[in-house]
DNA sequence: GAGGCGTAAATTGTATACGATCTGAGAAAT
DNA sequence: ATTTCTCAGATCGTATACAATTTACGCCTC
């Protein structure tokens, strides 16, 4: 039954990434069960330490907890998808702003490969990776801005990003992402400021524009959330 | 030894919230050790309780926690103080403009409630309550702009500038503060989003303006971090 | 067959136990 | 006197044990 680890994991941070990197990937879906046990036999701890990165994770908005249920896989209210956009559109462009200006050469040359890894992932056809790839290129020009406090904020975000785009995504083509990334990677070149603020934002409308927002309440589990919330 | 909780507290919630009063109220300083068996006893719960609320607390930057060593109240470097206040920058401008558009009637009274409560601190000369009700005011405004991720990351920001704060705060006098909160309130009665922007932008300028934020490497707890991180 | 009801199994919440690591005081060496 | 070493006490990290709660299944009633 508990086949073994990806890796023998040790700490409650690993067990964080494993799980953070397959919601990143949609290899687990919004609203799948995260039993305790279960996940504490796969990484081949106790559940002491799952517990600890099931509630660091329901910090970063990925993870719900509901007492004495257990934890799930976050489903994003349109709501929330709603306010987790509107937050990037606040951090992210003068975030770029601020990258743009700061990059150096080892920064681009982070990014080219970083995108040619994208356009790699959608060659074959691996649109998990690709949307894991898409959300981090975010990150990277956060870390290139080098505001700390700011990257935990947006990578946050991007991660919460991921569910809504599970959960609200129209189409299946991200095809439209590596060309926006592709006109922030020449502003960086270029250093200007200016573009790569407005680009960001126009980006971010893009992805939002992408989603299928309208309210829709009604749904398997949501019953319960309901009456309750 | 131990003497009776403050009132006794149940969840790792509730001692969170103690804590993060206490923080917000200066009744404890940046550095201090927070032992997980000396915490438990105040509040009446074991380690286990404890160390979720100090993991929590770690998550929204007001506790750091060394592998093996402990927990203590942050101490934010210059460089993580400016950084809390970039990122107020970004958030808080857009915020209040969007919360002064919004704001009733109803908003509009509590906030001057808010602003009494704050002069009658400062009235009876009690620096830590006047204090965490300044930090209130501007969750308080996040909240109007019903935008809930934005309000949750305010409000890490806020406790954080609690910390920066008791660190590098140059005088003792919070004055200022309310002038700036008055003429927020403004602006709220007349819905004019465009000076609520404005007025925090300066409101936040203000505030860093009053800090002393000079590199100061060299302290007392800070050779082991210098060496080690 | 549909809908409650009750009890057993499953699952989470909290406390405790035990091993690992760090801290600090005192002795020995330079 | 200063430094280094040693060892006991203190503290943290993880696993396990037990209590509280929820879930699920069978049973009864209609």
């Amino acid at each position: 039954m508990a086949q073994p680890a990806p890796h023998q994991v040790t700490s409650a941070e690993d067990i964080v990434l494993e799980l953070t990197e397959a919601v990143h990937e949609h290899r687990v879906s919004p609203g799948m069960k995260l039993r305790e046990d279960e996940v504490g036999d796969i990484f081949g701890v106790s559940r002491t330490v799952v517990r600890q990165a099931l509630r660091s994770m329901a910090h970063t908005g990925l993870v719900s907890i509901e007492r004495n249920r257990g934890a799930f896989v976050a489903r994003p209210s349109v709501r929330e998808a709603r306010e987790v956009f509107e937050a990037r559109a606040l951090l992210e462009p003068k975030t770029a702003r601020a990258a743009a200006e700061r990059a150096g050469p080892r920064d681009i040359l982070l990014l080219e490969e970083h995108i040619r890894q994208e356009h790699a992932a959608l060659a074959r056809d691996e649109a998990g990776p690709a949307l894991k790839l898409s959300g981090e290129f975010h990150c990277e020009i956060a870390r290139i801005a080098d505001q700390h406090t700011i990257e935990t904020f947006i990578r946050q975000l991007i991660s919460q990003s991921s569910l809504v785009i599970a959960l609200y995504w129209r189409r299946r083509n991200a095809l439209c992402e590596s060309h926006a990334h592709h006109a922030l990677l020449d502003a960086f070149r270029s250093q200007d400021g200016d573009s790569a603020e407005e680009l960001m934002k126009g980006h971010l409308l893009d992805l939002v524009s992408q989603l299928d927002l309208r309210d829709q309440q009604a749904d398997t589990t949501s019953l319960r959330e309901a009456l309750l919330k």
